[in-house]
DNA sequence: GTCTATAAAGCGATAGAC
DNA sequence: GTCTATCGCTTTATAGAC
């Protein structure tokens, strides 16, 4: 399951033929159909496990009870440890585009997560901790579009393990104080 | 050649057949080999198009005469038109990731690419135009980032045309100045 | 639980008529 | 310049021996 994950994100799914994985777990192809129903169903997996982890994070920040500023800020910085701990899953996520059952329910749920992202954006401008004068929506797919972009460079046992939580950071000063040298808090 | 980038973008490259294709155009299969050798010269044709448009941003980039700074922002607005005005090709650019020639060199291009935008990050820093605490390769990623998704959602014809010089200072806004409410230029 | 062999369908690409 | 028909190969998945 982790082989296939993984061999699907370096190949891309559809590209990735049941030989080859069985090739790469040094196994022959009709091993695998005794564990595994089908193809389909090893790609349904993975993307139940990298969405059921996005929808935990939001179900989390939807109940924690401070400002709104505060759960943005939690939630894009939980958002990065998220896909560190889940990156093949929700690499596999975000990349699903085809169009059978499996790929478009992942697609219809992955909409509903972008969307709960976009009230908390929502929500922390109405509040008035974030300037009003960008487009909520636009900015909410420009956050969580930075976020979603380690999927493509972030390779963990590529030497040294990455720092997470400087990546978190990184990315909340970025996103939140600005880039510019001046003063900050 | 409009219609394969456009469909290869839809299902994937993998996942497109000719057949698919020759439905689309409303033709058999054999019309469309008689215009084009074979389906991966269309997408060979269709990376040059969008790695040529990205290649020609920085190497007009690199011959400004200005502060790091500024050409830095210059690059992150005009990354944003030149991504509009190329974007069918230039999404199939940020979407390849097979193993054949045509793509290996495809994505050898593009590190070229994201390999200059990091200098320009470095300069910038080096100058003292941006605040120094942060890693620049890292920056560099997550700026690009941001510019980048906009290929996962930006979608032109879909009402009315969408606001690129919008989206472009909305981009420089929030990666330059910050999220927060706070005293700004 | 894994193997070899194979079925059934789809793939990219070609042949040759018109 | 487009068509029908087909080649040669690969695909997902199964059958049946061990």
């Amino acid at each position: 399951m982790r082989k296939a994950i993984a061999v699907f994100n370096e190949r891309g799914y559809d590209a990735t033929s049941m030989e080859d994985l069985a090739r790469e777990l040094g196994v022959s192809k009709s091993a695998i159909y005794h564990h595994v129903p089908s193809k389909e169903h090893l790609l349904e997996q993975a993307l139940d496990e990298g969405l059921g982890a996005l929808s935990r994070l939001l179900e989390e920040a939807r109940r924690r009870d401070e400002p709104a500023i505060a759960r943005l800020r939690w939630t894009v910085e939980q958002s990065v440890h998220v896909l560190a701990a889940h990156l093949p899953a929700v690499t596999l996520v975000l990349r699903v585009r085809g169009n059978s059952p499996v790929e478009v329910e992942a697609l219809r749920r992955r909409r509903a997560v972008d969307a709960e992202l976009a009230f908390l954006v929502r929500d922390a401008v109405a509040e008035g901790s974030l300037r009003a004068d960008l487009d909520p929506d636009l900015v909410s797919r420009l956050l969580f579009g930075m976020v979603n972009s380690l999927t493509e460079w972030l390779h963990p046992g590529h030497g040294s393990d990455p720092d997470v939580s400087g990546i978190a950071r990184a990315i909340s000063a970025v996103a939140f104080d600005g880039l510019e040298r001046a003063a900050r808090s």
